[in-house]
DNA sequence: CTGAAAGCGCTTACAG
DNA sequence: CTGAAAGCGCTTACAG
C-alpha cells in the first residue's frame, strides 16, 4: 500500500480510503490510485486490515463439525459456505471427531486466528469455555445440536418429532415390536431421537422393551447389533436407525441375513442410493444444507448487530416412503 | 501481551520469548509469565504474530475443491485436515463449483488472508494467475487434477490405468460393446479416464464406437444418457461410468429399467452402499483421504523448505469386484 | 477532501 | 539473558 501511495503520489490514508470506499475521494486521485494498484498488482493484506480496524472484523468464520467427511456434515458445511459466500466471508472447517477436547482446541485455534464467528456442531459437555470469546465479540451459533452450559443461537432439526413420526408410520403398517439403534445417549441428536421414539410408542400405547433399544459407541457397531437383534426370539419386526452411518450398517447386515424384505426399516437422515436398494430405504430426512444455511443466517444477523435473546430454529423433517418402512410385520421371506 | 508483561513485571519481549519458547529465559521469569498468562486468561493473537514474524507464517492453509458436499471431496478434505492437524495448522475450505472465476476469487481471498499454502483441485483452464502468490512464498499443490500453464506439485490418482483396467475387466467377462459415460472433456479426470478407456479398447483390439461415448455437462444428465444408451439397438452390454455422481445416476436408471442384472456396470470412485445393491456395484476405487494426505504432505514439505523441482504423485486405484462388473453379456433378464 | 501521525498486537534485531 | 525500540501493513481520529 505504501508503494501504491508512492506511485499514485498520494498519502497512505488516501489509498486506504479509495480501497475501502469509506470516504469520498477526489475523482482524479481515485483514478491515480486505481491505476497504481493495477500497475503494481497490489492486493490488500486483510490480516493487517483486521488488526487495525475498529470492529476487528476479518471476513472469516470457523466451522466445527463432527466429521467433514460424513455426508451429512459435508452438506451442512456447504450450506454455511453458500451463505458466507454472499458476504465474501471464508470459512475454516474442522472436525471434532465427537471429542470435546479436540473441539475446544479447534475453537481456541480459530479464535486465536481472529475469526468473526464460530458455527459449532457441538459434542456433549460443557461449552461455557466459549463465553469469554463471545464476550470478546465473537459471534456464536450452534447447529444440529444445542450447547451445554451456555445459552446461544441454535439451529436444529425436529429430532423428537421426526422420530415420533417414524414410530407412528411403523405402527400404522402394523408393527408393535420396533427396535431402536442409536448413538451414545450423550450425543444430543441420539437422545432426542430416542425420546421421540419413546413418545411415539407411548402415543400408540406400546410398552417400551429395553432389550430393543441399543445405544452404540460407534456407528460400525450397528452391523453386529442389527444381527444380534434379528437373531433374538422374538425378533423385532421393525428397526428404527437413528443416523445415516448406523442406517448403512443396518442395511448391510439385513441384506447379508436376507431379512431386508421381512423386517421393516426406517432411518433418520437420507442416504445416497436409498431409492435403488431393494426394497427402497424409507427415511426421515432432514435438509443438512438448509440447516447450515440457517445457522449461517443466525451468525451473520449477530454480526450485523442483532443483540437480542438467543434464538432457536427448528427445521421440520420429512418422511420419505420408499418401501422398507412400509413392509408389514411377518412379510413373506 | 502488554497486560501479561505488566502483571509478570517483565518486558513485552520476554513474554514473547516465553510464549514462543524461542530463547532461553530465566526460569523464575518464565514462571511469572506463565502465572500471569493463567491469571489473565491470555491468548496470543496469531494474526498479529503472523504480521510481524520474519517468515510470515500463519499456521493456516486454504483448500479449494469442486464441491465440499461431494463425498469424494469431503473425504479428500478430511485427509488434508488430518495431516494439517499434526502441525496445528487450520484449513479454510471452499467450493469452486468447477468455475474458474470462482476458483480464482477463492484463491485471491485466501491469499489476501495470508494463508501459508493452497491446495487446489483445479478447474480446467489457466492457473498461471497463481504464479505471483507462489513467488511471494505461498506453497502451492494441486490435487486430483493437474493445473494449467503452471508447473507445481501435484497428487493424482492413476486415472488412465484405472480406466484401462475397467475395460480389461469387462472384456475378460466377455464384453465387446462397452459404453463410456463421463464428465465434460475439459475436466481433467474425465479426459484421462476416457483416454484409459480408449487404451483399454485398443489393448484388446476393440474398435471405438463414438456413439457409445457420452460426455456430460452435469452428472444429473447421466440418468437420461443411460436410458438412451440402453434403448439403442444394438445396446451396449456394459457401462463404464467415470465418476461417483454419474455412477449413481446410471445405477438409478438401470434399476428403473430393470436392466441391472443384464447390463454390466463398473464405476470410477467408490460409493456408499455399493455392496448392498443387487447386484453389488463393481468399482475402481481411489482413496480420496489418501489423496488429500498426499497433497498435504507435498505442501508441508515445501513449507519445511523443500525447494526442488515439482513432484507428481500418482496413487494406484483398486478394482473392487462386487457383481455388477462381472455380469456376462446377454445375462438372463 | 487530504495528509501526517498514532497505533492494532505482536516479533526481532540491537544494545547492554 | 533482558529490555527499549522499531516496525509488519494496515485504519483512523485529528488537523488543516
Amino acid at each position: 500500500m505504501k508503494d501504491v501511495a508512492a506511485v499514485a503520489g498520494v498519502s497512505l490514508a488516501t489509498v486506504s480510503r479509495v480501497v475501502n470506499e469509506s470516504h469520498a475521494v477526489r475523482p482524479d486521485l481515485a483514478v491515480r490510485v486505481h491505476d497504481a494498484i493495477a500497475v503494481l498488482g497490489y492486493r490488500r493484506d486483510l490480516t493487517a486490515r483486521t488488526l487495525r480496524r475498529a470492529d476487528r472484523l476479518s471476513a472469516s468464520i470457523g466451522v466445527i463439525v463432527e466429521d467433514v467427511a460424513n455426508p451429512f456434515f459435508a452438506a451442512l458445511s456447504r450450506g454455511i459456505e453458500d451463505v458466507a459466500r454472499t458476504r465474501d466471508v471464508l470459512a475454516f472447517v474442522g472436525s471434532s471427531d465427537e471429542d470435546l477436547h479436540r473441539e475446544r482446541e479447534l475453537a481456541e485455534g480459530l479464535a486465536a486466528r481472529g475469526v468473526d464467528g464460530l458455527i459449532i456442531a457441538p459434542c456433549g459437555g460443557d461449552h461455557s469455555y466459549l463465553l469469554r470469546d463471545r464476550n470478546a465479540g465473537t459471534a456464536l451459533v450452534f447447529v444440529d445440536r444445542p450447547p451445554g452450559f451456555i445459552d446461544a443461537d441454535t439451529a436444529l432439526a425436529d429430532n423428537v418429532g421426526g422420530a415420533a413420526d417414524v414410530v407412528s408410520h411403523l405402527v400404522a403398517a402394523g408393527h408393535r415390536r420396533i427396535a431402536f439403534l442409536g448413538d451414545r445417549a450423550d450425543v444430543f441428536t441420539a437422545a432426542q431421537r430416542l425420546r421421540g421414539y419413546r413418545e411415539g410408542l407411548a402415543r400408540h400405547g406400546l410398552a417400551e422393551d429395553a432389550e430393543l433399544i441399543q445405544s452404540l459407541s460407534l456407528p460400525a457397531e450397528a452391523y453386529g447389533a442389527t444381527r444380534a437383534l434379528l437373531e433374538r426370539q422374538p425378533a423385532p419386526t421393525a428397526l428404527f436407525t437413528s443416523q445415516n452411518l448406523i442406517t448403512i450398517e443396518a442395511v448391510r447386515a439385513m441384506h447379508e441375513m436376507g431379512r431386508q424384505h421381512t423386517v421393516a426399516l426406517v432411518g433418520f437422515d437420507d442416504v445416497v442410493l436409498a431409492d435403488v436398494l431393494e426394497p427402497g430405504l424409507t427415511v426421515v430426512s432432514q435438509d443438512p444444507a438448509a440447516l447450515g444455511r440457517a445457522a449461517a443466517e443466525l451468525l451473520f444477523s449477530r454480526l450485523d448487530g442483532y443483540d437480542g435473546p438467543s434464538r432457536r430454529l427448528v427445521l421440520e423433517t420429512t418422511l420419505v416412503e420408499r418401501g422398507s418402512g412400509e413392509l408389514a410385520p411377518g412379510a413373506p421371506s
